[in-house]
DNA sequence: ATAGAAACATACATGAATGTTTGTAAATAG
DNA sequence: CTATTTACAAACATTCATGTATGTTTCTAT
């Protein structure tokens, strides 16, 4: 019964495929190796040919797909001449965007979220969670200190609060999103939420009355005017331009 | 070694007791009814005389704690006379205040959100959860829609998506927070968060232009000039009015 | 062509957690 | 005062998931 070595791949795949699915039902720690070798159509010894254990199965699971964090991490490391505040809108938007498009990437941040219990094995997953956000709060903060440099941070703000809010916000958003199972357009209230947070930071902009002074270009480079299609078609084609 | 009717409360108590650090500590899954015996110093015979099974003791756990939610829907029917916007401020706040406060609050809801797969008999607490929060939700819809019918609602939001967004804005902070071992100040960053997504719900307060206009009293009223102290102290002062 | 190894299936051994049953000492009701 | 029930402890039986060991077939390299 040995297969070729594309088959013994299609079958690894479907074994990862089969774990998502159930993992997602079931809990990763409720879920027995019986139920997903079965679910594959495949017998726990495949499962151990493939894989060392469990952990390791939930492992590969979460290293083959790619975080709406690190989308945002590329795309904001894109252009650093534009204003730091725009490139943080942009991203986060265009970053709610992918992932509501990309299915896989939501199954599996159900399950990262509310399906697993993180002990002995199982905590090396979150120790990749945690090594990629702090790369994306890092990147925050990066660039939000720009913003104080060029005394466009409001004094209300530190880099670091602004950074870990912006944070906060997106993943309250993401999970709120799953855990009301897409009750509401994540898109649209991310970005009208995430433009609220993000005017905040803005110099003479937390407080209304100071902004009367500005040029009609700063207030359109805040992005306070533009209707959400054309911020999300311009998140889209800044993405565009990366992939190229 | 029969005890008094006190005495075996005490021991309940204790087993719940144990039963939290052990969830926290291995997951409620992952924790086995032998560690939480040897934790509370009894045997499993014990646990099995209070209790029905695990689920039951998890289920006693979370029904004996009073979430930052409940809190929050308290004090936010007390005044309904003032500015709708400005109570929901003061709530959330002060809902972050207690959480800071209430370790034992927090312990359980890293529980909740961090130490637990709800699969089978564990998803009746995730019930009880859903309940509590389509609660807050339609409280938050109901007030936001009084502040639409007095034409102080942006034109930008509707009264479903601002809650949304200040039920994930919320939720996110306090799971930042957990997950990042409080790596931040809650309340700092939760306000000037909060406040930054409750200005955007103002009608002419989204776009900053607009505000010039208007008086200075309308100014105060948004809470956009009060120092971050003086905001905490007026939510702690209504939640001392409610108590009495 | 054939030796070896790859890609599994099958069978077994182990341990660990659960639920249940039985035992028992002390409190409490009558 | 004693009869019964309470509040556990201790022992037992059962299930069940895991890991490993072994078997089998087919690919593949030489």
């Amino acid at each position: 019964m040995r297969r070729t070595k594309a088959e013994a791949e299609e079958t690894r795949e479907a074994i990862l495929e089969a774990a998502e699915r159930i993992f997602l039902e079931n809990g990763v720690n409720q879920s027995t190796l019986m139920q997903i070798a079965e679910c594959a159509g495949v017998t726990r010894g495949a499962i151990y040919f493939h894989f060392k254990d469990k952990a390791d199965i939930y492992k590969s699971i979460v290293d083959r797909i790619r975080f709406p964090q690190e989308d945002l991490i590329e795309q904001a490391q894109s252009g650093e001449q534009v204003d730091p505040l725009d490139l943080l809108l942009e991203a986060g938007i265009s970053c709610l965007q992918t992932f509501v498009e990309d299915e896989r990437q939501q199954r599996v941040f159900t399950i990262i979220h509310q399906r697993c219990e993180y002990v002995g094995e199982l905590s090396e997953v979150l120790d990749r969670l945690r090594e990629v956000n702090t790369r994306v709060h890092q990147l925050f903060v990066r660039l939000l200190q720009t913003c104080k440099r060029r005394k466009m941070l409001s004094p209300d703000w530190t880099p670091e609060d602004a950074a870990r809010a912006l944070i906060a916000s997106m993943s309250g958003l993401l999970n709120e999103w799953v855990r009301t199972d897409k009750a509401f357009d994540l898109v649209d209230v991310g970005t009208k939420s995430t433009r609220a947070l993000i005017a905040s930071f803005r110099r003479n902009a937390d407080i209304s009355i100071a902004a009367c002074g500005t040029s009609p270009d700063a207030l359109l480079s805040a992005g306070m005017h533009a209707k959400t299609k054309e911020v999300t078609n311009h998140g889209r084609k800044a993405r565009a331009k990366l992939e190229s």
